[in-house]
DNA sequence: TTGAAAGCGCTAACAA
DNA sequence: TTGTTAGCGCTTTCAA
């Protein structure tokens, strides 16, 4: 059977492809009756229209392009999915690139997802070519990076994070407090780190960051983490900067015999579903990632809309606690 | 600016629109003189071919369409990723259809990705209605569910995972096991429970299974776990259908006060990434993920090419040792 | 080796 | 209320 045309179901009707088109897209003037007659044939025929014609002709296709580092990552997954689930329920399919933190490979999605006439960006990644993105000419909205003076952007409150890990750590009774910290080349991590540093000397207490890569493997964060407690056996707080790392430290911890949160206490950042499911027990500074999404969808409605819209947005974050954490 | 067009880079380089098309797409005779001209006058302009009307007229979208249940579950994310590299690699896009565990939704996306275009489909959602593939005329791979006669599956070896868990308790010394599962409505995780219960009567055990919900929330699983405790007080092994639970029920475990992996043991399923990170202590039972996302393209691939396809490919579990589990 | 022109399936004026 | 027709931006015969 070949592909059934919008004309083979106006032939079978015995009307026009205009009429058709106009039952289809629910336009114009039509009569009850037509409508009725031109449906049943639809559905008898079991025709579907060409959503690549439809696009040729009215110059959108309802398409956006989400571009992640990496959705094999919970909280990029889980954002894709928060951003995905509002944009279809308001008619928007989505084209998700999946850089696989390869500068190379971020850099072809962003062509095809322009050759793919996007009606819009969410970007995600952490653009090493933030070029690219000057001459795009079309509707972005950033996730908590910044890449242009007229692209909104969205995050959660990093400062406030880094300042209630760091407090929470202090006030549960630890006074070594070492802060790890994960970064890609565009540092956008700082502000949780510089939050610690602020808020450990405000305590008279002295900072400590150990640096992993975004980028490295498993391998590395391993050897870091282990010269951590080389260097610092008497450590009594960790505040990680994501919660695969948090983890990491406290299998470490149990493995080097610290008994938590009694000799040590560690509080991760992030709090996906993921990480509360499978470590439940870990403490942990929540980004409100659906709010993230729904907020990033909401600029992206009123940039289509032509409506002027805010520098940034600033999401707050909580805590949960957890066992690897005392009680107040 | 308005948007660029073929013909434009036409005009402004003195040739025809064939000419331009034929050194876009490499095809036909071509000097080299010809070549360069227009490749300079398309990088000049920043043209960017439109692929919807490329779409248009070749028919080809180079689009494939995957359906996942959810990808906020790394499972599902990780198998989404794996797929999307090895497709992306090949000059395919992904359009990702995020069912969110509903059938409403898995169908209206269906619909959307045929309406798209899409070359191929590759279904991992539990298909509700899967009458509506019946009649889907275009390639499609199942990744561990069947569909149709002539649609192939990629799965592992669920039965094998099943009795590798169940045997690996039971020679760790336990013999009170209990299997928790969690079904969709066409429980496809059968296999595993099947598995567990033929092993378990081999050895002259009683299997007993608690069934969670597939689609039901965290509280019912807590319930769910809570009176399997209640219930069996001496249990001292149990086989998860998959990691959160493994995970839901050590945590639980902890609170009751047993210790791991002397009174209890616990053995997991799945083995993603993401519960490798978050959960390292976790035994568990390992799906090749990234393989049967290969192995899927691969078949794709071979379908494409309209040559013969196997009914299915199961692919082998590993066990993946954790302190939940006893030495050797 | 290059150009002219038809056509992919649909929508949107404009007519009727 | 419905039909006719001219494109949308590209690729692909067919001619030159």
């Amino acid at each position: 059977m070949a592909k059934l045309r919008l004309e083979d179901v106006a032939d079978a009707a015995g009307v026009s492809k205009a009429t058709v088109s106009r039952v289809i897209n629910r336009r114009g003037y039509l009569s009850q009756k037509t409508i009725n007659l031109v449906e049943r044939t639809m559905k008898e025929l079991n025709y579907r229209p060409n959503a690549i014609a439809q696009q040729m002709t009215t110059g959108k296709t309802q398409l956006i392009g989400i571009l992640v580092p990496n959705v094999a990552n919970p909280f990029f997954g889980e954002l894709a999915s928060a951003l995905e689930n509002r944009l279809f329920k308001m008619g928007y399919k989505v084209l998700v690139g999946n850089a696989q933190n390869d500068a190379v490979k971020e850099s072809r999605y962003l062509q095809q997802l322009l050759n793919h006439q996007v009606d819009a960006l969410i970007i995600a990644t952490h653009n090493h070519n933030v070029e690219e993105y000057q001459n795009a000419n079309l509707p972005i909205i950033a996730i908590d990076r910044y890449l242009r003076q007229d692209i909104p952007v969205v995050q959660s409150d990093n400062y406030a994070g880094g300042k209630l890990a760091t407090e929470t750590l202090i006030q549960r009774g630890a006074t070594k407090i070492i802060h790890t910290d994960n970064l890609p080349s565009n540092q956008h991590d700082t502000q949780r780190k510089v939050a610690y540093e602020t808020t450990m000397r405000s305590h008279q207490l002295t900072p400590t960051t150990y640096l992993t890569n975004f980028y490295g493997d498993h391998t590395d964060r391993v050897n870091v983490f282990n010269q951590l407690f080389d260097e610092h056996p008497d450590v009594d707080g960790i505040f990680a900067s994501n919660d695969t790392d948090a983890a990491l430290l406290l299998q470490i911890a149990h493995q080097r015999g610290y008994h938590l949160p009694n000799d040590l206490q560690i509080i991760g950042y992030d709090g996906t579903q993921a990480s509360q499911l499978l470590a439940p027990d870990l403490a942990t500074i929540v980004q409100p990632i659906a709010n993230m999404a729904n907020v990033a969808v909401d600029l992206l409605e009123s940039r289509l809309k032509k409506q002027p819209l805010p520098a940034s947005v600033v999401l707050p974050v909580t805590l949960r606690e957890g066992a690897t954490l005392r009680a107040k």
